[in-house]
RNA sequence: CCGGGUGUAGCGCAGUUGGUAGCGCGCCUGCUUUGGGAGCAGGAUGCCGCAGGUUCGAAUCCUGUCACUCGGACCA
């Protein structure tokens, strides 16, 4: 294939040209979703949903390990269920899909497709709780949500998202706390260790935080041209739906008491994430712990005798340890060796003729396309090094990135000027006025991230009113 | 929601006084090839986004609408 159509068929357009247009392009083109007939709802391909299942599989093992149990809620939420909590009710109704009939029946009372399920859970609260040794009830939930966005992109804004909600109840605040920062450390850890994304942990500023939340806890990504990319986020919702619900429970001292209560949640976005975080010009770069295939064996001229043989051989070996595929079509190798980039895989191991005389085959990182040569008997104990070696080379460059493109301010104009010139993090102190809040959105365009757990102390003056500041909070451009 | 761009074959695109649709890649068949997107020969593929209108006649002109996309606002 000549150059010229090399790029006619492919072109994915250049990463630091049009960040946005690659972004879609390696959506489509890495074969991860499919638009569906209904605007702002996407098909997760096989491909793009068994990243989500490796997603999945790791993160409700973290969730058995801390002793949630897996549950199943309706879709549909009566219209007067939702309306019990006055800030959630405000906060979702605006953007529900309703259903209205069923079948050719007129419905007496119209029903929300779920947009998070707190109601849901609440009423179910209700009726099974009874005594404080019922207590915690940790339940979690993979489900979709509807939310009828305008604007929408694949995986990160979506009118029907998948994810999983956890919702939990509890004796005492101080559990429901407790649960609250457990579960957001479980999403740091898996952001970090498995997804190698570096995250920033952080409780969200009233603004920004849930309907009907007392705290949200969040962590933050920085995605490749800098802007912040909500990741994950627990809430602590205190007694207040309980309240609002009539949760009620026979305490120690035999009085009636309502539980505290959290809920915490991670969707397909985080797909965006990797995606954004770790990709290049050639296409994705997936994490070896959720790529759907670990390593791609690229036989090369495998029609000569031995050689389609010899690679069979190895995958069925390998797959003992890992998640392989072999490429036996007869496309040339050139081609799949696009491809596999393409699609963000992080081993190739080429094996031809000249391979199998010498008893040893191919290994080329995604990452850096760094080629060895490896001896077939040592093929176990080299793709773990390899597969932890790019995995900590991604980490490494988002860090960079990261802290590249993150500034500490003391004044209004350094935070004007840094925001003018450039997308990132900004740090500086705030008074904790909702109005400096909204100043900042206004004059310098950025909108709080997160107040982060730790804190610096760059000055003693909030930047938008001067008066006395001792909270330290992350501002930014988000997705 | 506001503004810009785009909808023609699976993908990328061409198609001007309006006349019944083309190119490249891919796909199917066969042979040769195979360590960075292979070559030759033959073959199949279209509700020209959708709905109206103008016209003898519309991919082409007009109106509306839907979707995708980029930017901004909004939302979390």
């Amino acid at each position: 294939m000549s150059e010229q159509n090399k790029k006619l068929v492919e072109a994915i357009t250049p990463i630091n040209e049009d960040f946005a247009q690659w972004y879609t392009d390696i959506c489509k083109k890495a074969e991860l979703v499919d638009y569906s007939s209904v605007k702002g709802c996407v098909i997760l391909r096989p491909y793009g949903y068994a990243i989500w299942e490796n997603i999945q599989h790791i993160l409700d093992g973290m969730f058995k390990a801390t002793g949630h149990q897996n549950v199943a809620m309706p879709l549909f939420i009566p219209e007067s269920l939702l309306q019990k909590e006055k800030d959630h009710v405000e906060g979702f109704a605006p953007e529900c899909a309703w259903v209205t009939t069923g079948g050719a029946e007129q419905l007496e009372e119209r029903l929300c497709v779920r947009p998070t399920s707190e109601t849901l859970f609440c009423d179910h609260f209700a009726h099974v709780l009874q005594s404080y040794r019922d207590l915690p009830l940790l339940y979690n939930q993979w489900c979709s949500v509807v939310r009828w966005e305008k604007t929408t992109r694949p995986f990160l804004r979506s009118r029907e998202f998948w994810w999983q909600e956890g919702h939990t109840i509890h004796e005492t605040a101080e559990e429901a706390i407790a649960e609250t920062e457990q579960q957001l450390n479980c999403y740091a850890e898996f952001c970090e260790k498995y997804l190698r994304i570096p995250v920033v942990k952080g409780r969200k500023t009233d603004s920004e935080k849930f309907s009907g939340a007392e705290a949200t806890y969040t962590i933050e990504a920085m995605m490749h041209d800098g802007k912040a990319l909500q990741s994950g986020t627990s809430h602590y919702f205190g007694d207040g739906f309980s309240r609002a619900f009539d949760v009620t429970f026979a305490g120690r001292d035999n009085k009636l008491q309502y539980p505290f209560q959290t809920s915490w949640g991670m969707s397909t976005r985080i797909v965006g994430a990797i995606i954004m975080t770790h990709g290049d010009d050639e296409g994705l770069i997936l994490p070896p712990a959720v790529a759907p295939i670990q390593i791609a064996i690229v036989p090369i001229a495998q029609h000569k005798p031995g050689v389609l043989e010899k690679a069979e051989e190895l995958r069925v070996r390998l797959a003992k340890n890992f998640r392989v595929h072999l490429d036996s079509s007869d496309n040339s190798p050139g081609w799949k060796f696009s491809q596999y980039e393409m699609k963000g895989v992080p081993l190739r191991l080429e094996i031809g003729p000249k391979d199998i005389e010498k008893g040893q085959c191919v290994l080329v990182r995604r990452d850096n396309r760094e080629k060895t040569f490896v001896p077939l008997d040592a093929l176990e104990t080299e793709i773990p090094r390899l597969l932890e070696a790019l995995g900590e080379n991604l980490y490494q460059r988002a860090l960079e990135n990261r802290e590249n493109r993150t500034w500490s301010a003391v004044t209004m104009e350094e935070v004007k000027q840094l925001s003018a010139e450039h997308t990132g993090f900004i740090k500086t102190m705030w008074c904790g006025d909702e109005a400096c809040e909204e100043k900042m959105k206004e004059e310098a365009g950025l909108s709080s991230r997160c107040m982060p757990f730790e804190q610096e102390n760059l000055s003693d003056v909030c930047p938008c009113c001067g008066r006395p500041a001792r909270t330290m909070v992350i501002w930014g451009k988000a997705y």
